[in-house]
DNA sequence: AAAACGGGGGC
DNA sequence: GCCCCAGTTTT
């Protein structure tokens, strides 16, 4: 597809768009969640359904929505609450190790910088983008599986690993539209074009636009 | 049992 | 670039 094909199927999606669940970091994002919890909802993100994600999430902010009331919490009792996301046992570790380094070096901050962020352990490009985006509501493009997948998928891109979808996307598509490209994708993938056997038939919005309907029964 | 999950790090 | 890691839910 070409870029105006592109923003064409992405104008019919942002139709349907109210009708599938907001993806969690959005949901903490425009529920007025602090850049901390866009961050600490994403490090709960990773590899993990959004789903679970967004439960964990929620209990997690009812206890500590500040990095100085996370601190007051054990990564025990981190755990327990963010239980069952997986790998919980990391995630807790990794939430307590950043959030000192944020007290200690950013003054309680979570930095608005590619460079500072991607300095965090455990944060990497896809974590550091949606902080920047949708904690700051800076342009920024984070490729995730759902990104990477669909974008190669609609041949919009033709790449092996996310960076450099990541550095495609940002030659290709306008920069007013990288927060909503990745927003939408990940709804879309997440309910309709899903990595295996996506609902194309009977339930896509812009079947008749993608080149590989019907094609992609797996993969 | 195996795949999937809005990856990241080490090399 | 490739390989390994972490745990749970879904198929």
């Amino acid at each position: 597809m070409t870029t105006e094909e592109v923003l064409k199927v992405l104008a019919i999606l942002k139709n349907h768009y109210p009708t599938w669940n907001a993806p969690v970091v959005t949901f903490i994002a425009i529920s007025q969640g602090s850049p901390y919890q866009v961050l600490v909802a994403t490090l709960l993100s990773l590899r993990t359904k959004d789903e679970m994600t967004r439960e964990a999430a929620v209990r997690l902010f009812q206890r500590a929505d500040t990095p100085e009331k996370m601190l007051r919490l054990s990564e025990k009792a981190i755990s327990e609450i963010i239980y069952p996301v997986g790998f919980y046992r990391t995630k807790a570790k990794r939430i307590l190790e950043i959030t000192k380094i944020l007290l200690e070096k950013y003054g309680g901050r979570v930095p608005d910088t590619l460079e500072e962020l991607l300095s965090l352990p455990g944060v990497g490009r896809k974590t550091a983008n949606l902080v920047i985006t949708l904690g700051y509501h800076k342009p920024g493009i984070c490729v995730d599986t759902h990104v990477h997948r669909i974008s190669n998928r609609w041949d919009y891109v033709n790449t092996k690993n996310p960076h450099e979808t990541e550095f495609a996307l940002r030659e290709k598509l306008p920069i007013e539209e990288w927060i909503m490209y990745n927003d939408i994708l990940v709804a879309f993938g997440q309910t309709i074009c899903r990595p295996i056997s996506p609902l194309c038939d009977n339930q896509c919005p812009v079947n008749h636009l993608c080149p590989k309907r019907g094609v992609n029964k797996h993969r």
